[in-house]
DNA sequence: AAGTGGTCTAGACCACTTG
DNA sequence: AAGTGGTCTAGACCACTTG
């Protein structure tokens, strides 16, 4: 069985509910119909339905049926993940703008944040990233030169610096911050916002084993983007 | 039926684990295995290893067999704190103005969150949780009375429902969702806010050993709140 | 009464890892 | 070759919501 078959059910479902013809809060077939269409029994259609349940996609009422929930781009709070993996696991395509690549004179928030000197030259780079051509992030990306000295020769139009740094200096330890702000005219003409809306951003300093590698800036409207995390306390009481 | 089979297991299991009977990285009962000593069939065992594995308490190699995880590490961004707590070590002074505490009958998203049936009834509290006399977050709760059916009893301008529930229905998952939105007039009005500004907006599902407890929405004023996380990634590496 | 989702059975064939 | 997990079938009974 090259896929099987509750996999192509949930991909012709997803398919369905993001070209729109099924909008949200709209039922979507029962178990027993999608049996039928898909000639397979109730328990692989069951199944289709039951994981894009879990995965927040639909939501169901036990007499009444299946419904599509609100959608929105979610990704884990528990883990750091590489966007263009994020991206392309929701079966969508990944694309990024380079906007700069540069050395600068390190401000001094970021100085104290690296470890580095005031005034220091710091590698500065800013790149949208999108998924299937919506801007959904933009990246702006402090890094120690000491740490990372190739970093302004790489091509980030097919990298991202994540998967660049993460392969060049192994993380170790991350710090996060969770904001929500609005963004100003410079970010709003990068994430293609005709108004200011509500957008998160996520702070976050990375280091490797030598120390704070980079600090970046990853800002997304609210209304393409969530945080989703998972915490399970069963295993932790013990210690 | 009153408790379902497979529940049975997981519960079965869930004891063994806690107990140190099966310690991190030992093989616990294949699906086989469990269907014979619960005389139940292969496909009801294998739901109870399924649902604990996507849980992340277990993990599952094909040709070989299912594992016990490795404890997770904790986040502090994750972490649940009660809000009083986390206000009072800043120095500040705590209040709380509660504005509803009712019951209600069941909203279609909400019944599906809690594992309730539509139009049942739930618990339903509104808080506002003030630092130094300016509101900090707005909380919406629905709760199980299933669970919790003391909880319209509770006197929530002396304790918060957080550490009300984790006294009376210890915390063994949560769920999180984090988003970055503009508030409804409602909200603005109960935050003191006199022009709506981004809003961060956690969305908790909190579970208890039985089952989930209560679904909670927190909005706070960008201006005023922010998360902040540390990540250690030094023993998450499992799967 | 008809349809929905929730649980369960007793089989089946498969791909995979191990001794 | 024996055991594991992964997928699937064609039934069954149930609790529940709706017309």
């Amino acid at each position: 069985m090259a896929v099987a078959k509750f996999a192509e059910i949930k991909e012709h479902m997803l398919t369905q509910i993001e070209i729109g013809a099924w909008p949200e809060h709209s039922r979507v077939p029962s178990e027993n119909e999608l049996a039928e269409q898909f000639s397979v029994s109730r328990m692989t259609a069951r199944r289709a339905l039951q994981e894009l349940t879990e995965q927040g996609i639909l939501y169901r009422t036990q007499g009444v049926g299946s419904f599509v929930a609100a959608l929105k781009s979610q990704s884990s709070l528990l883990e750091i993940r590489n966007i263009a993996d994020e991206i392309q696991s929701r079966g969508h395509s990944y694309s990024a703008q380079l906007l700069q690549l540069t050395e600068l004179p390190c401000p001094a928030v970021i100085a104290s944040a690296l470890g580095l000197k005031h005034q220091q030259q710091v590698f500065f780079s800013l790149i949208v990233h999108y998924e299937d051509q919506v801007p959904l992030q933009l990246e702006a990306r402090y890094v120690n030169p000491q740490q990372i000295p190739d970093y302004i020769q790489q091509d980030f139009s097919h990298i991202t610096p994540h998967l660049y740094l993460s392969q060049v200096a192994p993380l170790t330890e991350a710090e996060h911050t969770v904001e929500a702000i609005l963004p100003d005219h410079f970010t709003c003409q990068h994430l293609h916002l005709k108004k200011p809306e509500a957008c998160l951003r996520l702070t976050r300093r990375t280091f490797s084993r030598d120390g704070a590698v980079s600090l970046a800036y990853l800002t997304s409207p609210g209304s393409r983007y969530r945080l989703g995390g998972h915490l399970n306390f069963a295993l932790e009481k013990r210690s």
